[in-house]
This record gives C-alpha cells, structure tokens and sequence, in this order.
DNA sequence: TCACACACTACAATCGATTGCAACAGCCAA
DNA sequence: TTGGCTGTTGCAATCGATTGTAGTGTGTGA
C-alpha cells in the first residue's frame, strides 16, 4: 500500500518521467523510442514507469520536432453546394476506403468540410503546417484554386477529372465517357427525350452531361434537357419532385448525375405514376452497394471506389516521398440492372 | 520588376517575416494576431508582407504553445465488426453533422476509425496531445475500456446507450424503447414470430433487441430469434441473404437493427419471392433519409440525429470548459410507412 | 531640466518533445 | 601509465510559435 496500489499521480511530460527515473529527458526520449542506444536495463526501467503511469509523449510537441505530422486532411470542397455534402453516401464510401488505407500505413485523417467562400481556403489548409498531404475528395468548382495550390504543393492528390494540360495530379473515372455510356443505354432501348439530374457547375458532373451530349448527337437526338439538381441530399429531394411534372410531360429517359439521384428520382415518379423503366428509363452513377438493393434495382455507371480510393493514396505516398505521380483515369463500366 | 513582380520567396516562419520587416518575432506575432498592441501602421506593414508571400504561422507550433489544438477527434470504434465501418449511412449521417457544428465553432476534426484489439486504443487517442475533445461514436463491445478512460478523462461524448451507474457522458436514444415500439407495432398487424436482424454483442444493438423481447413477452409471444447480421455493408449482404431461408419459413415480423440492414433485408426477400409487408412485415432503425426514399417505404424507429450531434458537440464544449453535462436520452419514434 | 506617463518594441522564457555531440566510465592493449 | 575504443548517458540546440516583462524614445507638466 505504498507505491504501486497508490493512484498512480499522472506524468505531464518526459521531464517528470526523467526525474522519476533519476535519467535525463534525452535518455527517456530515446527510451520510450525503444532505441537500442540506451543499456537494456535502463530502457525496460523506463518504459515499466511510463506504463505504470499511463504516459504517452506529446504527440504535437513530437510532431512539431521532427517536421512529420503523420496526418493526411481529407477535404470534401462544397462549393455551390450550401447544405453539408457529408451525407452523400457517395463521399462516405470514397472516404471509408481512404481511412482503411491511410491508417494502415499509420496515418491519421484529419477531416475537413469546407465551402469555398475565402478565396483561399486551400491555402489555409496546405499552410497550416499540421498535414503531411492533402486528398481533396471532388474538385466541385474550385479549378483555379487547386491549381494555384498545386503549382507549388506537391502532397495533393485530388478525386475527379483530368482536364487537358492541369498541373493538379487527379484519380478519377472517365466521367465524359460514362455519361455517354449511360446516354447510348437510353437510346439504344428507345429513348428519344433525355433529361439530365445534376448540377453542371461542379467540373465532374459537367463532363458527364457533355458525354450524354456527345451520345445523343451521335444519334441525332436533340441535346438532353439540364435539370439542375443538387447533391445535399435534403434539398435534392425537392429539387427533384419539382422537376417530376418536366419528366413526365414527354421525357423518356432520365441520365442521374449519381446513384442518390437516380433513386430519390425513382422514387419521385413511382408517386407519381410513372413507371421505370416502362414509361421513363433512369441510370445513376457511381454503382454504390446501394444501387443494388433498391427496387427496382438501378442501372448505373460503375467506378471502382475501392480501386480508385488505393490509387489516390498511393499516388500521395509517392509525392509525399518527392516522386511524382501521375494522374490515374479509370474506365467507367455500364451495369445494366432494372431501372434502364 | 523589381520586388513586386518577383516570384515571392516563400517564408517558412516568423522570424524569416521579422527580419523582412525589420522588427522582432514578438512584434510579427502580435501583429499577424492583430493585436492592438502593436502601431497600426506596422501591424498593416507586416500583414501586407504577410499576405503578399502567403505566409501562414504554424499552426503545430502555436497550438503546442498555448496549449489548445482545437481539434476534436471523432473515433468510431469497430469492435467485433471487422470490416470498416465508415459506409454505414448512419455514421455518416451523424458525422456530417458532428462537422457542421463544430466547424461552426472553429473545430477541426480528427477521423479515426479504430479497431479495438492494443486494449488501451482509446487511453492512446485521449493522450496524445493532439485533441481537445473526444467523440465517440457507438459504445460496440467496449463498455469497460470508454469507462476507463472517463473515470480521468472529461473532454469525451459518448454517442449511445446511458446504463446504470455509467460514468461516460452519453447521447443517444432510448433503444430498448426503440426495439419495443418496433416489437409492439409488428405484434398490432398480427405478426407472430418474429426474428432480429443484427449483433446483439453491441450494446446499443442489443439493447433494441431486450426491447422487442419486452414487446413479445408482454404479447406471450415467444422471444424473437436472434440473426446475427453485422453493420459493415460488404459482408452484411451476404449474411442476410443466409437467413432468407430460415425467414421465409415461418417468420412474419423482421425487425432489423438499423435501415441499412432493413433495406438488404427487404430487397433479398423480395428475391424470394417474399412480399413485404403482406407476407413478413419490416422494421428499419435510425429512420435515415434513405428510408424514405426505397420501394417500399420503410418502416423505422426514428432517432433525431440531427438533434443528436448538436446534443453531443454541445456537451463536450460544456465539457471542455470544465463544466458538466448530463447524459442525454433521447425519445424514439416510430415512423409507419409501407414495410410494417 | 527633470520626472513620469505613454506607446511601442525587443528580449527571453516557454510549450514538450528529438537528436547531434560531448563526456564519462570501464576495459584492453601497447 | 597512456592511448584508444566501446557502451551509455547528459547537455543543449532545435522545431515555430506566444506572451510576460523589461527597455527605449517621445512628449508632457512642473
């Protein structure tokens, strides 16, 4: 009842530990590091007391120390889009494979929601001095900024289009062409009058609109009408049913510039009495786990997220480690299900 | 072409900045702080050197300084689920707006998605230096280790069940509740057995499930069959479609442990061949608006998540400045829509 | 002319670690 | 006895900011 069963007094920092352990701050340091340059004996000393009190080193002291913080920000640009983008299922399943692979190579997320009103908001977050790099999920309308920005910061990897001579390195599908692959499904089952569910503004899903536009010229079908929509799914909903009473009057097929759409779309027309895919054919985009088990089920533009979440984290790591990386295209895939 | 024109030399920290503006680092800090302290025509001088090379302080150095990071870890402890966690819509749901409000109030978050097996995963997280605030969110199986770490640790939410004599701060719904309104409104349409889709070994789960029990034993209806389904969309898929069988043979009520799981469910019976709600009637929880959004239209248990992150963010901030917060409980409602 | 207040600014300690280098003890060979 | 080596440990600088206190120069009043 002495010492080991009295409350244990907590330690602050590695200089009360030295002091407990009759050592210095460097011995403790290198100690607790587990270096092979302090005797054995001395080391396990250390580290018993440091458990016994429940020490752990100031992480943000370490970090400041060694220039290495360890910690990737994960920023999701809203740009037009007011309402939060957090709940797009979409983001969250990019950003689930993206905390798998980060924190295995033991990195932490710092995890940032941004709407672009400064001017300067990704300077803000480069230069904050916390990140070792930055994956920027989607480059919503926010070109010129990430460019600026990637002149002269390399650890940046951003989700979205390749546009041509763009310094910013990006990881992304083929967007124009699947939105080209989802045009030529419409019409290749009959559709005459395409809509289009999205907003144009945001880079992405502009190219998607422009592929839906190069498959109906090809088929010398009038280009498809924009509907904008936003992605926030709690104005999306009725954004949608206001462009229901449009649909129904002559639309035959509806192009969804994602899954979220497409089903909030389904949905909309089945309360109004419009079947999919007899009367108006729908496609999503994105192929979420979703997308599968709605009914009936979507037909949609797959993109590999789990794929494409990889290859933006290791093109980081190698800008992280000074090598560059080059921008990874991948090729969309039409999933042919119920809705198209 | 001379000075304004040249490509600014990056400054790294104050005192690059001190000695361009020929005062001391002491003058550049109080000044970039805009601290009246210092003569307004040097304060703008040494802004305007400032802005004109984007320089930005340190913010590692500065938070170890005052000893503030204004950061908030939100961590997702996975527990018994082994596969991530992250797309299940209902974190994502409460994380957007866990974001939105401490955003708001100048926070940064800090994401972690942790598998509970080092045993003082959590005690490493609350020490590392790098946060002013913990919010969990779920308790999964680690009831003693979040106890543990609250006995010493105030800055810490805990989204979930409130038990008996608990110490941790918690937020969350009445579950059992919850489960028995669900149990009650299945038994109200004639349902007679009943099974439970879900992992009762999470607390928050498990406690749903003791309420559909109280629903069944206050009918003198047998106790519902335990199907054990985990959260994590890639596996929970295939878990669902084993139990279709062991369902379509004489189960008339589902209640499942959250929508997600809900929508599988309904969707792999409809495969079957199994009409719902005429055939086995489905319950949904967490009353997303996903729920809302699915042919047909679940029936949920509905619990305010928006409500419920400001509750937790605004608890920790109570917490941070010292003060303490109650647990808060929130009440379910159940939300009848076409499934049951 | 001197004392004193006032408005700025510089100096230096501090936050909590890491790490290069010096110092020291003990040992062995010359 | 001396020189050199090895294995440990201590010392002090460093990362990049913030902030209390001391110091400087100017202007005012007596």
């Amino acid at each position: 009842m002495t010492d080991a069963s009295s409350p244990p007094a907590r330690i602050r920092n590695i200089a009360e530990l030295a002091r407990l352990a009759g050592v210095s701050t460097g011995t403790v340091s290198r100690a607790l590091a587990d270096k092979s340059l302090v005797n054995k004996e001395t080391r396990e000393r250390i580290q018993a007391i440091a458990r016994e009190h429940g020490f752990r080193p100031n992480q943000m002291a370490r970090r400041l120390r060694v220039q290495e913080t360890k910690v990737i920000g994960v920023v999701v640009p809203l740009g037009h889009e007011q309402r939060q983008h957090l709940s797009d299922p979409f983001f969250m399943a990019i950003l689930g494979h993206l905390a798998d692979a980060l924190t295995e190579n033991g990195y932490d997320i710092m995890l940032s929601r941004v709407i672009p009103d400064a001017e300067d908001w990704l300077e803000r977050i480069v230069d904050s001095g916390m990140l070792d790099g930055v994956l920027l999920i989607g480059q919503s309308n926010q070109f010129e900024a990430i460019e600026r920005v990637a002149q002269r910061y390399r650890p940046m990897v951003v989700w979205g289009s390749h546009l041509a001579g763009q310094t910013h390195c990006t990881v992304g599908v083929d967007n124009r062409k699947g939105g080209r692959l989802a045009g030529e499904c419409m019409i290749a089952r009959g559709c005459k009058r395409i809509a289009f569910l999205g907003d144009v503004e945001a880079i992405e899903i502009g190219e998607r609109y422009r592929g839906l536009c190069d498959a109906t010229d090809a088929a010398g079908l009038p280009r498809p009408i924009e509907l904008p929509t936003h992605l926030a799914s709690d104005v999306m909903a009725d954004e949608i049913a206001a462009h229901i009473p449009e649909i129904a009057a002559g639309i035959d097929g509806v192009a969804a510039a994602s899954d979220l759409i497409a089903m909030h779309a389904v949905r909309a027309l089945a309360d109004h009495g419009v079947v999919v895919p007899e009367n108006v054919a729908v496609t999503g985009f994105d192929d979420l786990p979703l997308a599968e088990q709605t009914i009936p089920r979507l037909t949609t533009i797959s993109q590999n997220i789990a794929e494409g979440a990889r290859a933006m984290v290791s093109a980081l790591f190698a800008r992280i480690g000074g090598e560059d990386a080059p921008p990874v295209e991948m090729d969309p895939v039409l999933v042919r299900r119920d809705t198209a």
